[in-house]
DNA sequence: CATGAATGAGCCTTCATTCAT
DNA sequence: CATGAATGAAGGCTCATTCAT
């Protein structure tokens, strides 16, 4: 056959045609498609629930034809497994950043409170957690999946926070784990239910949320700081 | 085989049945039988959730024929409401009871707390909110309305109480709305996420509850308890 | 409740109302219903085939409901099994009669042989085994099913025929068993193939068979025959 | 990427791969590549019926492209029926060659018989037939063009057969068209339908066949046999 | 008036075929 | 000219709702 020919030509040749297929994926390795199935899923699926999203919908929303869904996606459950695993990325990704490098105790608790308050409250995420919540019934373990990936990674990093105040003495805590749970309610309070029923139907503005947070972390620091916390704000006051 | 009944046999019979149900109401205002097709509704909708559940399900399970469910209610939607809306008066009925009379403050909020915590954390609760979360895309202001009638009265109730206290002297809080709030959240601190999510598989124990119902009660009072608090206190504990 | 009433008064009264129920059966259970779809799925199963017969078609040729149908069947299998139940019936139902009185042995044979040949290649009959062949690639042991109450049955009884001819002397068989197959296919020699494949578009006519079983029974005499078979026809047709 | 590739370049590249083709026949007349598809389509055609085998199976199967199979041939019905041409061909190809050269004619009956009897019923052979006959109600005169091309030609064959023993004063038949029918369907007694049906799962044994081929020779000899073939025979057996 | 058999729109999914690459 | 990603009609089946009994 093509024994005359150097494998290192063909391989050469491969490459060439390789580069020239450029623009046609291999089915279901598109990625640009696969995000315009995602984009038009999230519409459906946020907006009408597992359920009663159906994969017509779907496919008008997003623009392809049902094959092609079927293609990336094996089923409706995998397909609305595909969009909450990325939702939670999306949701998650960078909100602890500001956990990683503490100066100032207070300032940081606030940012913090602050940007984990709003995204939660956020509509695209009180809606993305609404219907978590609500396909679990029919996709098990989903919800607990979601929350482990999600708020779980959160809350451990809070407490790795918590701890490193501790170890620089600012903070005294009996039960980190407990109290980790505590200041991320106190910077929601009220609002996580208000919204995930509906009750709120828009997104708490930036001053209910820093008003929250304030009183929150005052709470917070009233109960767990220490007298060291306490004379290094003064410092920092009056620095 | 009826062909050799006499027409005045059926109606005696008919009077006979008719007799066994004394006083037959109106179309659709029995309310046993609204009972009876709610408390089968109920065991399906928590079971499968809005959408899984099926009416012949109901049907089976309420012991009544179709056609009388649709007597009483006009569509799935609406029986699922009714039967939200009862589902609330059960579980926030009494709730709030131990705030009317008020003695030992610290303890009131402690007792409080853990029915809250308990109620609210029950699996049946929690199966209840999870349905209704999650058929709140499909049915616009049921999640509003069971916030509105179950968690905001509580809400509201919880805010009476604080500033009976406050009238008291024995609280000082400058935003009652949102100290409630943080009240309440610190009182299940971690649970209702966890919960609602399914992470959590079965209702915490008492033993938590107890354990992060005081923890929130100190962390509440060391907040905004006043003076005159710690004074009663300490008489209270040396008595 | 009903304590007061005696329970043969209720029993009579229930009695009653089911003699009135007459002509509204129980879901599933409506005979006349029943034959109605299987008719419909008859006539598209046996035109089209199992896999390209649609529910639709059905649903529309029975003049029922696609829910309807569901009810009488749980699937489209247990449709097309309900139907060549039926027909296999129906097929072989007294086919095998004429074997029970046996007086004329050739003559026996004869008739029972033209019988067999007819209903075995009539246009409904091979139409109903083609489906059947057809559809056993998805639904496997149909076909063997199919054999084992239809065919196998009549050969049973062929075997059962011969050995009491063999009783009275009229034959001597050393392997009945291949002997009844044999019976049967110069009964039908060359008519079921040609009829299976469709290469014969129209069932053979009552000419044909008449020469065909004839010279079939006469080639079966001649291997089989005693010498008491030859006398007794001599007698008979001298007589 | 491949845009820094000149044109020359590509084109090169696509020289060589011609070259390595030489010859590159017309689309849709490369014979190898039709085989090579053909073989693909019996695999999966064969293994599950007309109506279940997909084309992508095909595809994959036959290792070349859904386009140029539909080069090849118009629609899968097309290609089924290709597939099933060349099916015939290899089966009742040879199988008649042994009549040509007549020497002793019981034994050359017996060898035939077993080899007819051997090749319809053999597991692949009854498979081709059976997706024949299920497909012919989707492709009319499929099952006929079938039996006309391959038993029709092979019953013409022993047609010519049978006569020249009759020139040869061996046999004496009527009519030897229907005996032709007759001695084919005692080679099967039994076994066609068993197998059609999937009564039978497995190939008769070489023994069964060797049973039922000589008792169904003894019986169309017994029966067409002329004196000469007696003698004949004894004379043979004497030797 | 209660009943529950019947309805049929609509669901998820498959796959023969086309056509841009 | 081969390729295989995309298409979308059509498939089997479910279930909220209706209406004759």
């Amino acid at each position: 056959m093509g024994e005359i020919v150097g494998n290192a030509d063909i391989d050469a040749c491969e490459d060439l045609l390789e580069g020239l297929r450029r623009g046609r994926p291999a089915a279901g390795q598109d990625p640009v498609k696969r995000s315009q199935i995602i984009d038009g899923a999230r519409r459906v699926f946020i907006e009408k629930g597992f359920e009663a999203a159906s994969m017509n919908d779907i496919t008008r929303e997003a623009g392809v034809s049902k094959g092609t869904i079927y293609v990336y996606f094996a089923n409706k459950e995998e397909l609305f497994e595909a969009l909450i695993e990325e939702e939670r990325g999306t949701i998650f990704k960078n909100m602890y950043d500001m956990l990683e490098r503490a100066d100032d105790l207070r300032q940081t608790l606030i940012k913090f409170g602050k940007v984990l308050s709003m995204k939660i409250t956020s509509a695209r995420v009180i809606q993305a957690q609404r219907t978590v919540i609500g396909a679990s019934d029919r996709i098990p373990d989903m919800g607990a999946r979601f929350y482990e990936r999600g708020p779980k990674r959160g809350h451990d990093k809070v407490v790795t926070f918590l701890n490193a105040a501790i170890e620089r003495g600012l903070l005294e805590i009996e039960d980190v784990d407990l109290a980790a749970y505590q200041f991320t309610e106190l910077c929601l309070a009220g609002l996580f239910r208000q919204c995930i029923f509906a009750y709120r139907t828009k997104a708490p503005t930036q001053d209910e949320i820093d008003h929250i947070v304030r009183s929150g972390v005052d709470m917070f620091l009233k109960a767990y700081g220490t007298e060291r916390l306490a004379e290094g704000e003064k410092t920092l006051h009056s620095s």
